[in-house]
DNA sequence: TTGGCAGGTGACTAAATGGTCACCTATTAT
DNA sequence: ATAATAGGTGACCATTTAGTCACCTGCCAA
């Protein structure tokens, strides 16, 4: 989990993750396409950080290295962490929970 | 944003909010006592970037400075940038609003 | 089979960060 | 007033991290 807080406290990292919603399953090439200021090394350690807190997982096709966003660590981080704080957001779902299993 | 990304990214961060939960509005030398691996000088360099990502409000009082957990960044960061990549929990809360405006 | 293409590795530099300290200011109690 | 207490500041060092590069491996197609 702490990794996974440190992967997303970059904003570079942060911009490959938006990059993967567009587009699930990118090349280390097409990703480097979309971040020119950065050199292909720079864009593969990042991609190095995401995999390993397991916000990314890949796939080999070929010479080719298909990336794909992993939402699983950033639901787990919302569950067990964020909701502790966020209890406003979090009272909103239990009320709407309440709300319907009340009125079923 | 980025401030409260980098600064939830650090381990001891995370634990200085996890003691504001357990009781808000605490002095530094509070604080101290409770993260004795640490100096008064690291725990205070600490709180100084929870409040600079706004994540800590403080307010003093005589010579204590007290501080104050601040939610809203957290549930910011929840609905602005955890709900685009946990579909699966946003769309449960979008499911039960539904539920409940069509069952009212 | 060989040339070119996609990706990987280790070493290196520059910058940011965590942690500590000597020393300072402000407030309260005696 | 003055001593003790709570907190603040600037400099400092060690470690980590972002970014780059020269060079290497593996795969595919002409």
């Amino acid at each position: 989990m702490d990794l996974v807080f440190k992967a997303l406290a970059d904003n570079t990292r942060r911009a490959l993750l938006d990059a993967l919603v567009e587009r699930d399953g990118q090349s280390v090439a097409a990703l480097c396409e979309q971040f020119p200021s950065m050199t292909r090394f720079g864009v593969m350690k990042h991609l190095a950080v995401l995999e390993a807190a397991n916000l990314v997982t890949t796939r080999r096709q070929g010479r080719n290295k298909l990336h794909y966003l992993n939402p699983v660590p950033i639901q787990q981080l919302a569950d067990r962490w964020i909701s502790k704080y966020a209890q406003p957001f979090t009272r909103s779902l239990v009320d709407l929970k309440q709300s319907v299993e009340s009125t079923a």
